[in-house]
DNA sequence: TCTGGGGTCCTAGGACCC
DNA sequence: TCTGGGGTCCTAGGACCC
């Protein structure tokens, strides 16, 4: 097995297509070609549920991760409505990454639908095609493919490739494909880095790598700013890691279908979260350090308090108590529209 | 067509200690 | 008496991604 982190020639992105309704059809083939929702309960007509995936065929009516439910089957009344299955979405996330990392070159995997591959060969493409045709063939599910030397790049790259295609992009033609796009087309610049660099007069990605090294970091931070730079230029992480990623936290929100105003049933709300969110730190043998409350109000005005234990610690009682007195911190004068409770973990020592 | 759920990382600023 | 910095711990909040 492969393992440790380091550089390599190539790194290629691989992003499962439509990962969720792709999922749902291999189940359902009478729907292939058809336009298919996944989200909630698969009820259509649900408050305050939103889309999780659309096939392709539903993204042709407007349909996008995101949207309301409703929205949706406004858009797209003809379309299948289907429930989320977590279960069966980390069953085949399991199989397409044990296929990946049985390539022999090193991989590391970043949520159910996309993984990175380090890999020392001279035909990249010829390997981004044969990783494609072993995830079709054992899976039936359709991938797509970045390529190039470091992480952020590669990830653009599969943009382009979408669906089921490759794409490389290197110093060669990044400038070309690259240079004249917004700058959020830049993996990790989102519209308030965007917003903040027209202000600069900074719009485009060549704009952006021709930018001042002192004017960026005066305004985004001797860190970030240089990173922003980095990005433009089409550098970014050249590392793959094998090694098992470790969860920093784990975390459950829910938001309501009718607001909360009794203290009782918020009470009721924050311990249950509190419970459910233990249970799945307990379960992979983890440890608490922080307990985090999330509240947000029927105005959408959202807060995030947290509290660091006296010790490490893995108590129910402990945990419970906790999360109640950091939402005892809350002015809760307003109906509640969403709690959450986020537990951070202690890391595992790495000796 | 009012706005889900699960994550990570960075920065700023106050408290406190030396 | 007053003032100075540096370092670290902690929480809040912003930003971004899938």
């Amino acid at each position: 097995m492969t393992t440790g982190t380091r550089t390599h020639r190539w790194i290629l992105h691989v992003d499962l297509d439509q990962f969720l309704a792709s999922v749902e059809l291999r189940r359902r083939p009478d729907l292939v070609g058809l336009p298919v929702i996944v989200g909630g309960s698969g009820d259509p007509t649900a408050p305050r549920k939103v889309v999780t995936c659309a096939s392709y065929e539903a993204r042709e009516f407007g349909v996008h991760a995101g949207m309301p439910l409703r929205t949706a089957a406004r858009r797209c009344p003809e379309a299948t409505f289907l429930p989320s299955d977590p279960d069966a979405y980390d069953a085949a996330s399991g199989e397409v990454m044990g296929l990946l990392r049985d390539l022999g070159h090193a991989c590391e995997v970043w949520g159910w639908d996309e993984a990175y591959l380090g890999a020392d060969v001279d035909d990249p493409v010829a390997l981004a095609e044969h990783l494609r045709a072993v995830i079709a063939a054992a899976t039936g599910l359709s991938c797509s493919v970045g390529i190039s030397d470091n992480k952020q790049r590669a990830k653009v790259a599969t943009g382009f490739a979408k669906p089921a295609g490759v794409f490389t992009l290197t110093d060669a033609n990044w400038m070309s494909v690259m240079g004249g796009r917004p700058v959020d087309a830049l993996w990790g610049v989102g519209p308030k880095t965007a917003k903040k660099l027209a202000g600069m007069d900074i719009t485009t990605v060549r704009e952006l790598a021709a930018a001042d090294a002192e004017t960026l970091t005066s305004t985004f931070g001797p860190s970030t700013g240089l990173w922003l730079l980095l990005l433009a230029k089409g550098g970014g992480d050249d590392t793959v890691s094998s090694e098992p990623w470790v969860p920093r936290s784990r975390s459950h929100v829910v938001t309501f279908p009718t607001d909360l105003t009794d203290r009782d049933e918020i009470d009721a709300a924050v311990t249950q979260l509190a419970r459910r969110t233990l249970d799945d730190v307990l379960a992979e043998g983890r440890v608490v350090t922080r307990v985090a409350v999330t509240v947000r109000t029927s105005t959408f005005y959202t807060r995030t308090k947290i509290r660091k234990l006296p010790e490490p610690d893995t108590r129910d009682s402990v945990i419970v108590a906790t999360a109640l007195a950091v939402l005892d911190q809350f002015e809760l004068d307003r109906p509640v529209r969403l709690l959450g409770v986020r537990l951070e973990l202690r890391m595992p020592s790495t000796s």
